[in-house]
Parts: C-alpha cells; structure tokens; sequence
DNA sequence: CGGACGCTTGAGATCCCTCAAATGTCGTGG
DNA sequence: CCACGACATTTGAGGGATCTCAAGCGTCCG
C-alpha cells in the first residue's frame, strides 16, 4: 500500500501558487510529513527578532508584515506577505525580523531544521525558494529606492499601484492607514493628508478613512509614484 | 591525463571566500571553464538597469556598487560589494539594478546561462548561493529600516559601524561622500555636516575631507546610530 | 599658474514630523 | 433605539530636520 499525501495538501488552496508547487505528489511526501496547519489570529506574532528562528512556513490565507524595529521602538515593515508566500529564514538560528498577522492568517507550519532537511534531498523546492529569494530581493532593492529617495506622494502611490486592481480600479486596501505608514518609512498623518490630497485632486475616488477606493486617473498615479 | 583547474583559479586569491569556495576541485571543473577574468575600470557600469542580464561573476578585488534610480535621476545605492563578493541575477532576462564599479575592479565573469546550468548541476553551489542571498536580503531589510526611520547623524553612524575597523579604531573609507549620500538616502551637504558634527563632538578624528578616520568612542558612535 | 574636483560651510526654503484636537464608525450595553 | 466608549482616521498649527542653491576652501595635476 502505498504512502499518500494527507488531506490536507490535497485539498490544499495555495498547493501551486506556494513553494510546494515545484514538488510533485511523490516528491511533497517528505515536507507534507513535517507540515502542520495552524490558524493565527490578527495581531499575534509568528517569530519575534532576536528569538529563536524555530519555524519556516507557507501562508494559506491571511497576510503578515515583517518588522524590524529600532532600539527606541520606531518600526519598520520590511516586508508584506500573502496568500502562497513562504516565511521563514533557513539556516538561521536567529530571527532578523519580526512576523505578524495583520489579519487571521491560516499557516502550514514546517520546523526549520525538518525543512532544511527536506531542501537538502529536493532539488526543485530548494531551487524554487531560491528564485523566491532572489526575488524578495529585488523587491527589497525598490523599497530601498522608495525609502530612500521618494516623497510621501511618491511613496503611498507606489504602494498603491503595487496592490491588486479591479477591472474598474477598484482597490481594497490590505492594511490600515498605521501599518501603511510603517511600510513606507511615514507617519499616520502624513499617510492620511496624502490620502486626502490624492482625493480632491481626483486621482482617487473614496469614501474618507475607507479601505476601499478606486483610481480613477492611473497615468497621474503613475506620475505620482515617480 | 586528468582535466586540471585552470591556474587564474589555482592563484585566486577569493577562492575560499568567493561562492567556488563550496566547490571541491573537481565540481570546480565545469564552472571555471565558464569563468574569465576582467578587470572593469573604476566608474564603468557592469550591468545596467532594464537591460539584458547577460552575466554573472565573483569580486576578485575592487568594489560595486548596485544602483536604483527615479525616472527623474536620483539614485539610490541598494547594494555595496566587495572582494569575495556574488554581483548577478540568476534566471531573470532584465537586470533590475545598476552596477558601477567604486574602483578598478577585477571580476571573474560567467555568462548567466552557463552559470545556471553548473547550478542544475552543483548542488552545493546553488546552496551556497541560497545562502548569500538570503544574507543580501537580510542586509537588504537592515537597510530598509536604516532609510525609513532612521536620521542622517543615525545612518552615517550606521555606516561607519558597518565598515572593517583596525584595533585602534582606523578606518578608510572605501567610497566617496556623494556616494555614502547615495547609500544612505541623504545629500552629499547632509553627510558632510554630520561628517563634521561627529568630528567637533569628539566621537571620529579625521581631517576634514579625508578617507581616513579613527574612531575615537566606539559606545558614543554606537548610541548615535539609534 | 589655473582649472578641475571633492569637500565643507552658509542661508533660506520645504517637506514631513510632532503634538493636539476633532470627526466618524462600530460594537456594546442600557 | 440611543448613549457611550473605543478605535481609526482626519485635520490643524507649529517646529525641526533635511534639501536646495550658492559660495568658499583645499588638493591635485596638467
């Protein structure tokens, strides 16, 4: 009789989309033995920086931001994670970053020393997490260019044109104004009169202090990101 | 007769610290078939950003720089390299950044196809490479908090910190003020004035406008990079 | 000597932050 | 159904850090 994958992976919503979908079913058969499912709830933190680094993980559904946070507790979102992202710092004892679920956030948790075992007999999931990586670097390398050089009109229509759009320019904000403006390297107020300024000058339509808006002009917002 | 390494390898001078230091001899083989070396002059551009991503190649010695830019032309520094150092994008057609050599520089260069074939094939080197990159990333993300939230007098500390010290605190500067601006996200007046605040406080020793600085209070230069 | 270059210094402007208060929304409980 | 508080967001006023523009200084090199 022959092993099979666990229900779970079977039925599971981001099987292609995450870092599994370079495994085949035979070949997912180690990692899905080390994976468990757990639900997080908004606002609990996943891996704390400075602490141990015990886990590596996809994200099912839900979303986290990555902190890091100066000694006198100014902070910063490094990093914004969705539906399909892997998490985690192989081959590190200790967490850089800070993880936590802006939102419930349903995880498949691997311990880091099971999953670094795993990358070692599977080329193609140690090869997918590579590109993976290569690309959380690139697009760390533009927040840098973000953080460093660009205005805060720049910034928040940036972060604007990086979000999923509707047909009709429709945008649901994933996060709040304080977790925008730890993002990009603002303040609330700041964050908010840009919000207030993209609006009267028509670039956005929305409802004040909404999660929902639409662009209506993207070329000015294009313009706007620069 | 057994194929023999090539003898730029045998003398190279980063071989233990370059990625072929993963590399027994033998698995060194088909990679340093690939491998040629080039010395780039300083101030030359070794890959520019948006264009094609022909190559990958180790630091012998020398300096890069990655650059990002606006559309307008400020830039943004997202990476320094140095001796021993991983300057490439594997797998991606377009190069996202800009790299500029900070001084005569002497690469050993691979084409980005071949290189990833040896990849295919070199397991330890793709692991080795996954590891650098997620190095590069978590640097990455220690500068993103660095341009975010940090102040000037904050990031020129930062930086200073970041570079090799001699016991009694000496250091050389490997890069120009305009170009410690454009790594930190500030003008060249804003780094010159902490450049001189740092000085009259009594925390470096420098002449004015040198490359060369000792610093005088390790703790005092450590508190102000907060 | 003269010019180019890199760095520093000064003055004023600007953008964003800080502090404070008002507004709006939502859920809870009377 | 309404009062209330908690919370997120907006708005306002003022201040400060950094940028911009401009000039000066020192060194190196032809």
């Amino acid at each position: 009789m022959e092993e099979s994958l666990p229900q779970r992976c079977l039925d599971c919503l981001v099987r292609d989309k995450a870092l599994c979908g370079s495994l085949g079913d035979k070949q997912l058969l180690d990692l899905s033995l080390l994976g468990r499912r757990k639900v997080v709830p908004k606002g609990s933190v996943v891996t704390w920086e400075g602490d141990d680094n015990p886990i590596c993980a996809n994200i099912v559904t839900g979303a986290l931001k990555l902190q890091a946070s100066t000694a006198d507790g100014r902070e910063q979102t490094v990093g914004l994670l969705f539906s399909g992202d892997f998490i985690g710092e192989p081959f590190e004892e200790e967490s850089a970053v800070t993880a936590e679920a802006l939102a419930d956030t349903d995880l498949c948790i691997f311990p880091r020393s099971g999953f670094e075992r795993v990358l070692d007999d599977q080329p193609q999931l140690e090869r997918a997490l590579l590109e993976r990586t290569l690309k959380s670097l690139r697009e760390a390398r533009e927040r840098q260019l973000v953080l460093g050089r660009k205005s805060a009109r720049a910034r928040l229509a940036w972060f604007l044109l990086s979000l999923p759009r509707g047909c009709d320019g429709t945008i649901d904000l994933p996060i709040a104004r304080q977790e925008i403006a730890d993002y990009l390297g603002l303040t609330i107020e700041t964050v908010s009169r840009q919000f207030t300024d993209l609006r009267s000058s028509g670039v956005i339509d929305a409802e004040r202090g909404g999660r929902r808006l639409r662009v209506v002009d993207v070329t000015a917002l294009q313009d706007a990101a620069e």
